[in-house]
RNA sequence: GGCCUCAUAGUAUAAUGGUUAGUACAACGGGUUUUCAUCCCGUCAAUCCGAGUUCAAUUCUCGGUGAGGUCACCA
């Protein structure tokens, strides 16, 4: 059975640059009735952040990456959570004393400071195994455990890199156990791969510089490497620098908050550096975990595009709302309204939804476009002055085609979208007006907003009484 | 600097030892009885450079160049 994990260090927020090492093994280990374990990687007091964990699980909630073991639902391998771990580490750590394949590590850090610097002046790679002390202490709470490594040439197959060969150089005396007692990521990540039975290691290519170290320590215990699996990086928008926190890599849930849908999110950072040969833009959840496959993530890194995250953003909108309804859609907007929407019922909502929805690139696009349907807008000529194709319009003309309007619109008895469509066609015959100017006059007037639905349906949700209010109070004030 | 990785339009990518090098986003233009969108149609635009192997190389090999990663008691 596939295994994989999520190991993020609840040190913040989770970016753009860094979900996709929690998508891509969630959609692995659903592609095979595996799972995903979720494991925090605490082990650096001084990097901690209070709430960071929540924040973690937050937003793999809400893109609907659940995982099968980890915090909140526990799991044989528990706890979760290294720090909890120690005893864990102490003990693995032991096995290698006794094989004599770790060492306590009595050199002070600024002797250590003190060699590198010379091997930095002389131009010379520096390994601490080059200055290891021929008779180390016994290892004690205070000092730092070292793995006593054995140079040699390692080769291994990483699941996008391909084929990888390093030679002995590039092996040292790696910290196990820090001075403070707790595991480094080298180590402990090893231990828990190893305990929770991981099968496939997945995380970023900046790991792959130490993936010998790794192979040592699992030759160490005897282990059976796991797949090992680099993903690239996601580069900022600008520059050639890997998207991070220092370029203003949002937050997911800054997206969320946003009104970007999980869906649209799921998809485009799912597609950004892996395809699977077909010409499918849209995937949903279940498409992608049957679609996904390892060997056909990018080798090189992607690039990050808000305007496409948009893109499949407006996307995913519309598609939920012509296969679900405007009720499945209408659920998603909660909190995006304007304010002054709360005035208003469930029903009137939705009808201004339905005729809005295919203008939205964000849910929060709401708040700016509907607002007019739940308040009269204030009156403000210069936009009827200005307007592109109603400048061309004098004053009485413009006084004319609305009480022309207005007059014809009082009769309507049924006030309804299609009966306000031939209406609304007819005043066009009858005023000889091209429909940019009596439609345009008459959105502006009813609206003030910088665009809106097509009139007919504007008008039909707005209601006969506040559409002549509207009209009367522009006429009036010309 | 050592070691490692990567390289198709502006961006994300597809494909093949032989194709008019495909698709999507963006940009630009057009269409759909108003605007802004949606939707549809179209235009622009790419195989980093140099050798080698081959009848044929974007594809395979080597060498450059460029970009990135890594060399922590951080992960």
């Amino acid at each position: 059975m596939i295994v994989t994990r999520f190991a993020p260090s609840p040190t913040g927020y989770i970016h753009i640059g860094n979900v996709r090492s929690a998508i891509y093994p969630y959609l692995l280990a659903h592609g095979s009735h595996g799972k995903m374990i979720l494991r925090i990687e605490d082990t650096d007091r001084a990097r901690y952040v209070e709430g960071a964990t929540e924040l973690i699980e937050d937003t793999l909630k809400w893109l609907g990456l659940d995982w099968d073991e980890g915090p909140i639902v526990g799991g044989p391998s528990a706890p979760y959570f290294q720090s909890e771990r120690q005893a864990i580490y102490h003990e693995w750590a032991r096995r290698l004393i006794v094989e004599g394949r770790a060492y306590a590590d009595p050199t002070p850090p600024e002797q250590i400071e003190e060699y590198r610097r010379q091997c930095n002046e002389q131009h010379i790679p520096f390994r601490y195994r080059d200055y290891r002390p021929e008779n180390p202490p016994e290892w004690q709470p205070g000092l730092p455990l070292r793995l006593l490594t054995i140079p040699k040439e390692y080769s291994w197959h990483d699941e996008v890199m391909g084929d990888m060969h390093t030679g002995p150089e590039v092996l040292d005396d790696i910290i196990l156990i820090k001075k403070d007692g707790f595991p480094t990521y080298n180590f402990a990540h090893i231990v828990d791969d190893a305990a929770m039975g991981v099968t496939h290691v997945m995380r970023g290519v900046e790991y792959l510089s130490s993936t010998p170290n790794y192979l040592a320590l699992y030759e160490a215990f005897g282990l059976e490497r796991p797949k090992l699996i680099s993903l690239p990086h996601i580069l900022a928008p600008q520059g050639n620098k890997k998207l991070g926190k220092r370029d203003g890599a949002k937050s997911v849930t800054e997206y969320r908050d946003d009104g970007v849908l999980p869906e649209a999110m799921l998809n485009y950072l799912a597609c950004l550096g892996w395809n699977d040969g077909t010409e499918q833009e849209i995937y949903t959840k279940d498409e992608l975990i049957h679609s996904f496959s390892v060997d056909r993530i990018q080798s090189s890194g992607a690039r990050y595009d808000e305007t496409k995250l948009y893109w499949y953003n407006g996307q995913w909108i519309r598609r939920i709302f012509t296969e679900q309804g405007v009720d499945a859609l209408y659920e998603r907007t909660t909190g995006f309204w304007p304010e002054v929407a709360e005035n208003y019922d469930e029903e009137y909502r939705k009808k201004v939804l339905s005729i809005i929805y295919d203008r939205l690139k964000t849910l929060s696009d709401l708040r700016s476009m509907t607002e007019f349907f739940f308040m009269d807008p204030t009156i403000n000529l210069d936009v009827i002055v200005k307007n592109k194709f109603l400048k061309k319009l004098s004053e009485s003309e413009i006084e004319n085609l609305l009480k022309i309007t207005i007059q014809k619109l009082s009769s309507i008895e049924d006030w309804n979208s299609t009966r306000l469509q031939d209406v609304l066609n007819d005043l066009l015959t009858e005023t000889g007006k091209k429909p940019a100017e009596l439609f345009g006059l008459i959105r502006i007037s009813v609206s003030f907003a910088p665009f809106s639905p097509a009139l007919h349906l504007t008008l039909d949700v707005l209601g006969k009484e506040r559409t002549l209010a509207r009209l009367n109070a522009v006429a009036r004030s010309i």
